[in-house]
DNA sequence: GTCTATAACCTGATAGAC
DNA sequence: GTCTATCAGGTTATAGAC
């Protein structure tokens, strides 16, 4: 997974002497295929996704593509690379002398912020799970598995102490992620439902809201001051 | 939506004697086809998908299905069909005289009982959803969105009357679909998080109680008693 | 390194014998 | 109605000129 351009093409000729600009030229083409097939997979899926389309929006010829990345099933997994990355990056520390309706709290708001920010990898990620997790599952069972086993301890400690309701922990994750990334895998949905081309800036913020209150309050932790994140944690009285 | 095998052929001929054991057979090959195609297009989408599978599955030669289905895509919007009727027979009625706890909680658990027990169903909508609906935005923009009105109204009202906390009606519904639809689409992440080759009957269990006591509380009604169900509904004190 | 032209393959759909 | 053989179109990947 770390590093899935392994087609061995392209490497700099050890007698070059532009080496650092062609570096730079294939660091951006590499970076613009990316993004382009991150848009491409993410509205037709793997199988929908064609190279060609790709190579379009990127504003490359085909062959080009093929030359930065031997295969399509290369550019998925390093577009599955990056989104996983992105993933990894909305996860709060969740730290067991946090108090739970801060880290909770600021927890649920990074999730959100990822949805609105980063739709497409929460939608290449849906897809993957929809299709039963045949690129990530190592990643699931390996990484995500470890955190949520380490975090469910936090949660069973915040839970002896009286600061939370006793919520099987693995579930209360679930149903976060589940929440959270509907805004962003369910888009179509939930734009046709409220009868807008698209969510606004302050139908995300309602849904902050409202994920907010009825998650906290549904595991019984009360709800932190709405504005303040991380930065100013309050330690639980032990 | 209706009737969307309209390939125009195969109608029994004027003069036929058999016409009852060839319509009998003719019903059965694509009821055969259909659910070969729901678990193709669940499993693989609808790029993802061919035709040779579906026959495959359905125990059929190749041209046989397009015997009987013109198209690929009438073979999808036949099934979608039927996806769509699914979805709609989970919705409980959430009449504006029943009790929310009792209401809410009977709606939630269909709601997961049909995650349980039609996945494809709900992986092939979530497929729909991430393609930005192609097919199934008409049912969304008219169906679906003036059932989430005529509900919000209901919901509205027990706030109103103090039965439940004020919380954004759609939004709920947003969190609620959300929730109960991951058991279906996200089996893989769950199974994988788990340990587990998949999810049991306890585990089940255990998601539904987790889920009632989340949402329930979360948006400030009682729950009601675990096991009864529409049939015994409480009026509320007005 | 870049791009045009093409090879090799697969898929949806059909023709036509039975 | 059923099924074998095949066509037409589109896709991935590569060869080879520049």
């Amino acid at each position: 997974m770390s590093d899935p351009r392994d087609d061995g093409k392209g490497r700099p000729t050890a007698r070059s002497g532009g080496a650092e600009a062609r570096g730079r030229a294939r660091r951006q083409s590499q970076a613009r295929i990316l993004e382009a097939a991150e848009a491409v997979f993410a509205a037709s899926g793997y199988d929908g996704a064609t190279t060609a389309e790709i190579a379009r929006r990127a504003g490359l010829p085909k062959a080009n593509v093929h030359y930065y990345f031997a295969t399509k099933e290369a550019i998925y997994r390093a577009v599955i690379d990056r989104t996983l990355k992105l993933w990894l990056s909305a996860f709060e520390p969740l730290g067991a002398e946090d108090d739970p309706a801060e880290a909770l709290s600021a927890y649920v708001r990074a999730k959100m912020r990822h949805s609105r920010e980063h739709p497409l990898a929460s939608r290449i990620f849906a897809r993957e799970m929809l299709a039963g997790a045949p690129v990530v599952r190592d990643f699931l069972e390996t990484e995500l598995r470890s955190w949520v086993r380490t975090k469910s301890a936090v949660l069973r400690g915040w839970a002896e102490r009286g600061l939370m309701d006793p919520v099987d922990p693995p579930q209360l994750f679930f149903m976060i992620w589940a929440v959270t990334q509907t805004y962003a895998d369910f888009d179509a949905q939930i734009c046709a439902v409220l009868d807008k081309p698209r969510q606004t800036q302050r139908d995300f913020e309602t849904a902050t809201e409202t994920v907010l209150k009825v998650l906290l309050e549904g595991c019984g932790v009360r709800r932190a001051a709405p504005a303040q994140a991380a930065s100013t944690r309050v330690r639980a009285a032990s």
